[in-house]
DNA sequence: AGTTAGCACTCGACCTGATTGAGTGCTAAC
DNA sequence: GTTAGCACTCAATCAGGTCGAGTGCTAACT
């Protein structure tokens, strides 16, 4: 049996009007509602092998059908027709995001936001984060008569703070040289390179000084580590109560479960992932192996943000979601993400918002 | 009319049975179940006062009866005898958080999620925030050449950074000699503090360096209201969706459009409320001004860190929530917030988790 | 005077059966 | 190859009936 021309017309009717209403179609209503130039009992027959191909599926007998796994597979890699984004659309991004690099968090909160409003789906955003992430500079601060703070600048931008709190506070001189004598043993180190020969190093050098040296060294493996950490802003949870696919209380409160945890959404987003590919991935129901979510389709990107330093962004929907719009949505976010670092990378400072 | 024992030990059997079964209760259930002495027929005629008195209420004839907010309010009030938590809850606690001063937000995120698990229902937590930030001192820190890191502490123990480019930047000796100066003249500043007048100081003293001060001072200014900023975790909002009352989809997602707009929760937890006060406060039902969250009770606690620094943790859950578990929790946990806080002032620094 | 047994009544929950309508598959004619 | 016609299926909806938990009222009992 072939798929030929008339039947993907008829298949792509079926997707179209079951992603707008969430009701099984029949063969009447596509002869009416579309000029095929068919009479339904034709529709029929050729539904009938749709069938038989597994790209629609019948609910039971006497409904109408519903797009199937492969259905919508088939209709986001060739059906599909790539749109952009609307003038108000475009502009509601824009004004939705104060983009200002020396506030990520705040910029990433804010971007899982406006793409769960603009989309009514849920949105998963991870902030961007470095591979390995090494040591740039550490440099102490005094703050008062018993503590100093240590501040650890990381190659990706990243700066990390810690109180130390010390006996007796060496002065502001001394204070510089033990700077710069940490920064000459720990700089370009990652968490890993901080090996026995490094620390056994520092304490040779900082005899007098050794409570001092072990609690930075202490504050300086923790902000590596929690560097690594990675930050997830969800958005937008509450938007799927909206579609009638769940309506039903039991199945959301699994699916919300999935969202609450933090590990979840990691793999949600990365799994099967390939970060050299900027391409859109769409994963439809089931392909994704979390058995919660069988009933949801996600569309996810990776942004760039500096060299090697990659965030993710996921929106998540019902399986008939419009995948049109959330491809065209993420296109244009991803694309703004990347021109933001740009123009930082080129000299501006992302400005402040006051 | 009056409220003699009899009807009392009535009311508490109607409010203990319907947290626990969130079924109208009628009169023959409370005759087999709580011994009270009396048949059923008596105990209808109590009932029938009781909800002329206003403690309960009938969903429909023929139906048994429910508290009304007014019930639920005489027994918090009067009734419900405080509760100590068992070991098992404590040790919950006390494992799920690790207290840490030197990672607030995760421990924030931490508690948030242990209390949500601990009671079932949502828990909101605010990060402690002073009512006036000021500037303890002002670093800036070279990071390559052509970027320099401006360090703000602030007088809550909290540590800002700011990246800053500047065209050419001074050896590491200038740099301090300006840090030491801005420092003279922002330090113990607040948000208002910084007015013109110590601007043109500013810009008089270092006529040279006019735009990396320029750039410090945005910083400055934007690290003091971050820190005015309040960060709000959220945990345990799929927990509601448990409950029989919410198994209404349309109910809920008003519900979660709340827990999704940060200013709501704040004015949850802050509304009325007297700062001063140690207390936990319970507000029942209607007592709290949103319509969305008329069938939610909230127990809500401050909880101090520092002098005047000042944090929220509250817990959401239906009406028919568990009251004496829930002041339960929230007093441990308050209690050990502040001890927390405690040791760190009189010379722990809180360690490391790893 | 307070308590209780008895009884009629109410009303949601649940089951049953009938009807409707959207949908199908098959067959025969165009 | 297309389509009209027809028998068939099945979820959804509605009406009617029964059940049971609950009430209020009255009269009798202590």
């Amino acid at each position: 049996m072939k798929l030929n021309d008339r039947k993907i017309r008829i298949l792509e009717a079926i997707i179209t009007d079951y992603i707008a209403t969430a009701e099984p179609i029949g063969s009447r209503t596509i002869a009416r509602k579309y000029n095929l130039g068919i009479s339904p009992a034709t529709i029929r027959n050729e539904m009938s092998d749709l069938e038989e191909l597994g790209f629609i599926e019948q609910p039971h007998t006497s409904a109408g059908r519903v797009p199937s796994q492969k259905g919508y597979r088939l209709y986001v890699d060739n059906l599909m027709q790539s749109r952009k984004l609307s003038q108000e659309e475009a502009d509601f991004l824009k004004n939705a995001i104060s983009f200002n690099v020396n506030r990520i968090e705040y910029m990433m909160e804010q971007t899982a936001k406006a793409l769960a409003m603009l989309t009514s789906y849920t949105t998963v955003v991870t902030e961007p984060k470095s591979r390995k992430v090494k040591v740039k500079h550490i440099q102490l601060i005094p703050i008062d008569e018993s503590e100093i703070a240590a501040v650890i600048v990381l190659d990706n931008k990243a700066i990390k703070n810690n109180i130390i709190r010390v006996r007796n506070i060496p002065d502001t001189d001394e204070l510089n040289k033990i700077s710069s004598g940490i920064n000459g043993i720990l700089k370009n180190c990652s968490a890993e390179d901080i090996d026995s020969g490094a620390i056994t190093e520092l304490m040779r050098s900082f005899t007098q000084y050794k409570d001092m040296v072990t609690k930075v060294l202490k504050a300086v493996i923790s902000a590596l580590h929690q560097e690594e950490d990675v930050h997830v802003y969800t958005s937008g949870v509450k938007n799927l109560l909206g579609f009638p696919e769940f309506s039903d209380v039991t199945k959301v409160k699994n699916i919300f479960q999935t969202f609450e945890e933090k590990d979840m959404l990691i793999t949600l987003l990365g799994e099967g992932d390939d970060t050299s590919a900027d391409k859109i991935q769409i994963i439809i129901g089931g392909e994704n192996n979390m058995e919660e979510l069988r009933d949801c389709s996600i569309v996810r990107a990776n942004y760039r943000f500096g060299n090697n330093s990659v965030g993710k962004i996921g929106i998540i929907g019902p399986t008939r979601m419009n995948y049109s719009q959330t491809v065209a949505v993420l296109n244009e976010i991803v694309k703004k993400l990347d021109s933001v670092i740009g123009a930082f990378v080129d000299g501006e400072d992302g400005g402040y918002d006051e």
